[in-house]
DNA sequence: CGCGGCTTTGATGTTCATCAAGTAAAGTGG
DNA sequence: CCACTTTACTTGATGAACATCAAAGCCGCG
């Protein structure tokens, strides 16, 4: 498993920060210096589906963000089988909730197609973060945040079951990710089960019964979404 | 519900941050006249158990920090039922990840029993870490900390069951909160059954079932750890 | 002293996990 | 490129864990 990580590649983008797509984000009001310090911190790692970005138990000292492609946080759980905590998308701060915890990845984070991540040295963050108080602040505002989205999504989908659970998720990726209503999946069917907490069988037969019921199309990976409207109300109602 | 609100009763301490004894978690490091700008931002309010210290759509415009009693962080969903996002306890900075989200509280804030929070406007706070890089990170810092404890700490309550969640809760009581085998529960078993997800049925019955087993003592709200080492084992496996 | 909320136990039903078994697809090595 | 292996996908049958419904005793409080 673990050579995997030494198949990653590594290049430099002639890119700035500057001109990122991403940059308004969080970097918005950095000076010309500032910027300069970020940009040459900052490498592009590429890789591959399957390949594992962090392992758990891995030292923090970087910060991430997904420039292309998705990746998934996911832990073992104590009977060896994996729970997915979270999916990122293009935009995504992967890491940020965690970045300044000093000691180490509690979960790993791999990618789930071919994904493209800017790593930013941590020390170089924390520095302008101590010497920008505005960057400070705007860092802490999207923490609190990314941490309200989760523990609000968690909320709600705790109160589901099965049908509500998977109807979300294909949601998600039609209106979030694909803004299309016929998309690939890029993940398996266990790995929906991960996320949503089920078990893949039972992932597999609401995907089944959906597509008996006329309310998607599936052809292996691809999905269609043939009734929106009743999903959006099954995603609802739980 | 609201009259509530206004029932608390708003006093000024006339120790300062100073000499508190949960100074040195977040505000160690502070000069002195940074001291004085949190001190007179500051407000001691004690409220009663009941009594709602923050309502789900209030503005968020202060930190909290608990400072004798309980409180819990909780959400109402679809069906009415409430849903126990977490308690805290002395010492907990009851609604730091949610500080600098600019918009409002997405949960409620409760006290389960007399409770005593130190209040200190957001603006203030936000000034200091402006203006002190270094105090800056250690927010940063501890933010991080309790979101991976949070996500942690669901991930692991996620692969019990009933009984499972139930020891460590009793656990929970007994060794991060009072130290002891012999305590009183702060909360109802409905309260309960909301912490972990479970109705109120079944969180009594498994209370019963325990003390069948020997390994509690009931006595009303009164709880004795018989079976410590078994209970621990129970919390462990699940 | 009676009303509402908390507590308790039992009976029944639903949702989902588990086990089993087979097909399809996708890597892998010769 | 093909046999071989592994992983993904699919469906059915059975059982376990938990929710729901029902009913009754308890306790505090106005």
């Amino acid at each position: 498993m673990w050579f995997k990580h030494f198949r990653m590649k590594i290049k430099k983008d002639i890119k700035s920060c500057k001109t990122c797509v991403y940059r308004q984000m969080l970097f918005g009001d950095l000076d010309d210096f500032e910027y300069k310090l970020i940009n040459d911190a900052r490498a592009e790692r590429l890789y591959k589906r399957g390949e594992v970005i962090k392992y758990e138990g891995e030292k923090v000292d970087s910060f991430l963000y997904l420039r292309r492609g998705m990746v998934k946080l996911f832990k073992t759980d104590t009977r060896g089988k994996e729970q997915i905590l979270s999916l990122n998308k293009p935009g995504d701060f992967v890491n940020l909730l965690t970045i300044f915890t000093k000691t180490s990845y509690r979960y790993s984070i791999e990618a789930i197609e071919e994904t493209l991540v800017c790593d930013v040295d941590l020390e170089v963050l924390e520095h302008i973060i101590c010497t920008n108080g505005d960057f400070a602040m705007r860092v802490l505002n999207r923490m609190s945040n990314i941490s309200d989205e989760i523990i609000e999504s968690r909320f709600e989908q705790s109160q589901k079951q099965l049908k509500g659970r998977i109807a979300t998720i294909l949601l998600y990726f039609a209106d979030d990710v694909y803004h299309k209503k016929i998309f690939n999946l890029p993940i398996t069917r266990r790995e929906i089960g991960e996320l949503i907490a089920m078990t893949t069988e039972n992932t597999i037969r609401t995907f089944s019964e959906f597509k008996r019921d006329g309310l998607i199309d599936i052809q292996n990976k691809t999905i269609t979404l043939v009734d929106y409207d009743r999903l959006k109300s099954i995603a609802k109602s739980g």
